[in-house]
DNA sequence: ATTTAACCGAGACGGTACGTCTAGTCTTGAT
DNA sequence: ATCAAGACTAGACGTACCGTCTCGGTTAAAT
C-alpha cells in the first residue's frame, strides 16, 4: 500500500516511520482537498493542519500529488470493482457509471483531475498511477473480457487493448477535455455502440459484407 | 486570432496594442516551452526574455496557459485537417496519424499535455480549448461522418458524437493516461474495431467468420 | 545615510525605492529589539511586523545586522559627541562615561552587543561598523587628543592610536569581555591613570608626586 | 575540565559517561572548526562525523559553545603562561605577545572570536569564558603585578584590575573591533605608553623623564 | 503641432510557497 | 542507563514567482 517503495526511495528508515504521522498527513490532506482544492493546497497547509513538520512529508512523498495518490488509493478500487453478472454488456455498462459517479464524486472528482493533470508532466506520478489505479482496473477489465470471449459474448477476432480503448476512451475524451457531457446514458450508448459497429449494414453486404472484410 | 477578446477582459484598446510586443511575447514563449518546458517556465521568464514588462503579458492574456494556447493555435489545424477521399475509413485513420503525430511533435506536444493539464483546474482554459482546439476538430469530423453516412459508409443509426467518443477515446486513453503505447498501428486497429463492432458473430456467420479467418 | 551603497550592492534601483517600506521595516526592527531581543529576531518576523516582502529587506540589505546598524546609526553619534572644554582628561572621562551609558542603555546595549558579536564572521559587518561607528568616534578622539597635545595637556611623544587603545580598551576589555563591572568611577580611574602612568615613581618623584597628589 | 557540571545540568549520571564519546566528539568539533569553520558547523555535523548520537551531545554539554570550549581548554593557558623574569616590563610585553599570537592562531583565533561573539548573547556562556580563560589569565596577571608593585617596577597606587584593563584593553579593542592592526609592536608601545603614561611632561619633569628613559 | 491618454519596459512591492536546514526532543534497539 | 541512529515537531532560511503597482518614455489619435 505504501507507494514510495516502488522506487528511487533513498534512505529513511521505513521501520522507524510513525503511523501517527502517516495518518495526521493523510487526514489534513483529505480535509483540504475537500475544503480549498487540490491546487489551493500547500505541503505548508498539509504540515500545518497536520500538526506535522514539513521535512516528514517531504521524506516519504515525492510530491503533493502522491500524498494524494496514497490518500485515495484504499477507496478508489472498491468503488470500481467489476462485476461478473454474465452478461457482458451489461457489466460494462454497470461498470463505466460507477466510473462516471467516481469522477463525478464531488471530492474525488476533482482530485482525479488534478492526479491526472499533474501526471501530464510528471513521469513518476504517471507511472504510479498505471500501477495503482489505472493497471489494476484495466487487467480486471481484461479478464471480464476474456471471460466474456469465453462465454461467445465478445469476438474472438480483437486485440483486448483496443477494446479497452473503445470501452473506456470515451469517458477520457469527455471527462478531461470537457467536449461533451458525461451521464449514465453516455455509458450505454457507447457500450451498445462497440458492441455493435459502426458500419453501415447493407442488404446483400450484411451477408457477403463479412466475407468480403 | 486573439483569444482575449472572448470573453471577460475588461478595458484595453485592442487598436493601440503593440504588435512588436505580441510576437515578442510568443515567441519567447515558444523558446521557453522548447528549452526549458512548460511547467518551469514562468511569466516573468517570458517578460524577461522578450524584453516586455510583466504588465504586457498581464494585460493582454489571463494565463501563462493562454498564451501557449494562442502561440499554437495557428499551426495547429493545419497539421490536423480532414481528409474526404472518398474512403471514410481510410480517412478516419489517417487523421487519427495525423493527431498522434502532433501529439508525439517534441515540441508541440509537451505544451499539448500541458494545456490540457491546466485545463482541469482551469475552466476558461478548458473552454478556450473547446472552443479553438477540440470544437473545430470535432466539427470537422462530424461532417466528414455525416459526408460518410450519405455515403452508406456508416450507419444512420448512430449518435455522431458517440461515434467521434470511439474514434478518438482510445488515443486520449493511451496519450494522456500512458497506460498503452501509441503509434499508426493504433490507429488503424481502433477504426477497423470500430466499424466491425465487437460482437461475437451468431452463429451462422461464425461458421462464414471461422472459414473467413 | 543608506549602507548598502557602500560597497557590493549589484542591481536595485535606488530611486525607486520605498521610503515608507525603509521606515516600517526599521521601525519593526527596532520594536522586536526591544520585546524579543536581536538573537530571536528573524527577518521573517520584522517582515511580518513591518507588513514587507521578505524579498523588500533582502534586496536593501545584506544581514538582519545590516538592518540593525541602519536602525542605531542616527541615534548613536549625537549621544556620543565629543565635548571639548580645554580640560582634555576631563572631556575624555565624560565621554567615555557617554560610552559606557550608551552600552548600558536596555534597547541600545544588547543590539551592539549583538552587532559586534556578528561582526566576529562577518568581516563586511565589520567594516560596516568600523566606517559608521566605532571609526567616525575614534578619529574624533585623535583630535580631540591633538588639541589636547597642542594645549600641553598631552605628552606630544605618543601614538594617539595606541592613546586610544589605552582609554577606550578598559571599556572594551569589561564590557565585551565582562570579567569586571562598569560603571562611571572606572572611566575616572581608567583616564586618571592613563595620564599618571603606572610607573612606580623613583625615589625623588615620589615625594612630589605624593605632594602632587 | 568538564565544564558542565558547574551549574544547570540536571540528571545524567557522569560514572556512566562514554570518555570514547567524549573525545570524539571533541575530535569532530576541532576537525570541523578548523575546515567549515564554527559558525558553519552544526551540531548535527558533530555527531555525524563523530559517529555519536546528537542526543550525547546535548546530554553532556549545553551548546555547541560549551563543545568548543571544552576542546580549546587544555591548550589555552599553556600557550599564555605568564612569565616572571624580573623584569615586568619585558614580561607584560612577552605575555601580550603570546596572547596575540594566539589570537591570530589559524584554527584557535576564530574559535576565540566565536566564543567571544556568542558569550555576548549566552551570559552562561560568558561566564564560563571568565571562570575558565579570562579569570586565571587576570589572576595570574595580578599576581604578576603585585610582584612587580613589590619589585618597585609599578606605582602601589594603583587599582590592579584598572591596570589590567589598560595592558589587555588595547588588544581586545583591536581584535575585537578591527578598527586597527595588531602586532607585537603593538604590545611593546602599549607597554611603554601603560608604563609611562600620557601627561605631558611639566618643563622640570622633562628633562627627568628625557633622563628616566 | 500640440496635447493627452494609452501602452510600453522596467522593476519594486506585498505576499505565498517552495524545498532545505538545523535545533532540540523523542523513540528504538544494541551494548 | 548510556549509546548510535535517526525520525519527529517546529520554524527560519533565502529564492522564485505571483499579480499589482508605480515610474518615466514613447506613440498615436484627437485636438
Amino acid at each position: 500500500m505504501a507507494l514510495e517503495s516502488d522506487s528511487e526511495r533513498v534512505a529513511p528508515d521505513e521501520s522507524r516511520r510513525s503511523e501517527r504521522s502517516r495518518r495526521a498527513i493523510l487526514d489534513a490532506a483529505k480535509e483540504l482537498v475537500a475544503t480549498i482544492g487540490y491546487e489551493n493546497m500547500s505541503i505548508e497547509a498539509i504540515a500545518s493542519r497536520a500538526g506535522v513538520g514539513k521535512q516528514t512529508i517531504y521524506r516519504w512523498w515525492p510530491s503533493k500529488a502522491a500524498v494524494v495518490l496514497e490518500m485515495w488509493m484504499p477507496e478508489v478500487h472498491p468503488r470500481i470493482e467489476f462485476p461478473d453478472t454474465g452478461d457482458l454488456a451489461a457489466d460494462m455498462k454497470s461498470q463505466l457509471k460507477a466510473v462516471i459517479d467516481l469522477a463525478q464524486d464531488p471530492t474525488f472528482g476533482p482530485s482525479f483531475r488534478a492526479l491526472v493533470a499533474e501526471s501530464q508532466y510528471d513521469e513518476a506520478l504517471s507511472a504510479q498511477l498505471v500501477t495503482h489505479i489505472f493497471g489494476p482496473r484495466i487487467e480486471a477489465c481484461r479478464q471480464r473480457l476474456r471471460a466474456g470471449q469465453a462465454a461467445g459474448q465478445l469476438t474472438s477476432d480483437i486485440d483486448l487493448d483496443i477494446a479497452i480503448d473503445l470501452f473506456y476512451g470515451g469517458f477520457y475524451h469527455r471527462h478531461l477535455l470537457r467536449v461533451a457531457p458525461l451521464d449514465h446514458d453516455h455509458a450505454d450508448a457507447v457500450v451498445d455502440a462497440v458492441f455493435r459497429g459502426l458500419a453501415a449494414p447493407t442488404p446483400r453486404s450484411r451477408r457477403k459484407g463479412a466475407a468480403r472484410n
